[in-house]
RNA sequence: GUGAGCGUAGCUCAGCUGGUGGUAGCACCGGGUUGUGGCCUCGGAGGUCGUGGGUUCAAGUCCCAUCGUUCACCCCA
């Protein structure tokens, strides 16, 4: 029985590695622009962490967290609360009154895998503390909507806001009493999500309770005045950034901490899988972690398999691996013998440089060499050896010169890779 | 947790109403080229048809179970 990877994890295997190095590759350049620095975050965490932020009632921790129930740790289903239980540990708020940071890795949630959707997953995450100017929340996803950009991917930006616990709860009342009214025409998930999580319904599939909600009281026409003024404040400042954006009136968040800004980048290629970066504010969360009073946030994180899946699908978009600046094809043991300390000294000088030890075929080296994508081989066999001159060959013009092995290495890197040697 | 689909070579898949597993494609190895890759050509290796039962003279094929997997629901990045 050979022993396989277990239910929802993925092997990245090196011909797709490439996606992932230009979506870290571009997301650091990004942060970068924005002055937003990485922190790294150890995977492990109090299984209260998760509790208190994400919120007891939540699916994620109700039964998504990968639990040490003797050891009350959890494997973070999250990063956010990891990052602001490091900020708050730190005192970070004292070093730099808004701290702009960001976090790439795993996450793990005990959900069935489907398309877009694994149990081990990983997340770019980002997170602006301390700051509460609406303008915060605009830049924000001005910044995610470049990030996307800069991969190339085609997405769209919907916006919401969630009120605060000022005009949420009398608002959710005023919807549970909507629902309460047309109880028998909601499908049966929705019913049971009246009292759970009223807000859930709004974002319902079913097409009869769509057509209901939309009638339905909407948090944007109930906001308080603040986080009225707030919204307004964030609309304005998206269109001032030239982002564009749709408001969607009945999106909501799985996560208690959220309140006001929300937002989600979507996409339509990715099946049920329609997000691929979400996020929003958290005015109150770091407070409710021991950290200091009045402390706002906002942050979001991408899906980075989803990421990938759309930067394969999308246009056909393909990153092509780079190949080896020299394959030493050597036949014989004395010409492998050789060979192995040239190879060792084109590395040290920079270059990639391969060679087999096998002693094979000069055809099946040469085919090697064409498989690792060298731009030169150097063919040394016996003969050449003992005069001392190697076989250079250029792979894609098939031009062939001979070098003087006594030139060494350096002399050749020079020869094949001026740039980098 | 719920529902549906699919498990045949490393990968992608044929295999009809049951009758000996495919010169299949890609990839791999070797020959054609006494020492030259990609293209071509010839050959080779690679499998207890997921597993266990059952029906049958006979099961990759039908039935049941089980495991795995995919997609969808729930939920979410």
């Amino acid at each position: 029985m050979k022993i396989k990877a277990i239910n929802g994890v993925k092997d990245i295997l090196s011909d797709e590695i490439v996606y992932w190095q230009k979506i870290e590759k571009t997301a650091r350049d990004i942060f970068r622009r924005f002055g937003i620095n990485e922190i790294r975050l150890p995977i492990l965490e109090k299984t209260e962490l998760f509790a208190r932020s994400i919120g007891e009632a939540t699916d994620i921790v109700e039964k998504e967290m990968y639990t040490f129930v003797d050891k009350g740790i959890t494997m973070r289903p999250e990063i956010t609360a990891s990052l602001l239980r490091a900020y708050v540990e730190h005192g970070l708020q004292v070093r730099q009154p808004i701290q702009r940071l960001f976090s790439i890795g795993p996450v793990f949630r005990h959900e069935r895998p489907q398309k877009g959707r694994q149990r081990q997953f990983h997340q770019v995450d980002v997170e602006v503390i301390g700051a509460q100017e609406p303008q915060v929340d605009a830049e924000l996803m001005a910044m995610g909507q470049m990030l996307l950009n800069e991969l190339n991917l085609d997405v769209s930006l919907e916006i919401n806001s969630l009120g605060c616990p000022e005009c949420r709860p009398d608002f959710r009342k005023k919807l549970i009493a909507y629902l309460h009214e047309r109880h028998d025409s909601l499908c049966d998930d929705c019913k049971r999500r009246i009292e759970k999580n009223p807000l859930r319904v709004l974002d319902c599939k079913q097409q009869g309770c769509r057509a209901m909600v939309q009638e339905a009281p909407s948090i944007v026409d109930n906001l308080c005045s603040a986080c009225e003024e707030h919204f307004a404040a964030v609309r304005k400042q998206l269109d001032r950034l030239e982002v564009s954006y749709t408001l969607n009136r009945f999106m909501v968040r799985g996560l208690d901490y959220y309140n006001r800004t929300t937002f989600e980048f979507l996409t339509t290629d990715l099946g049920a899988q329609a997000a691929v970066a979400a996020g929003g504010r958290y005015d109150g969360l770091v407070e409710q972690l021991g950290g200091p009073k009045n402390t706002p946030g906002i942050g979001f994180a991408m899906g980075m398999e989803r990421l990938c899946l759309l930067m394969q699908q999308q246009e056909g978009q393909q990153e092509e691996q780079g190949g080896a600046d020299i394959f030493i094809a050597a036949l014989g043991e004395q010409a492998i013998a050789f060979a192995a300390p040239f190879v060792h000294q084109l590395r040290k000088l920079g270059l990639q440089a391969a060679m087999d030890y096998s002693n094979r075929s000069l055809k099946a080296q040469m085919k090697q060499a064409g498989r690792l994508k060298a731009g030169f081989t150097l063919i040394i066999g016996e003969q050449e050896l003992e005069q001392g001159r190697g076989i250079l060959r250029n792979m894609d013009t098939q031009e062939q010169n001979e070098f003087s092995l006594q030139e060494g290495a350096a002399m050749l890197a020079e020869v094949i890779a001026p740039d980098k040697a």
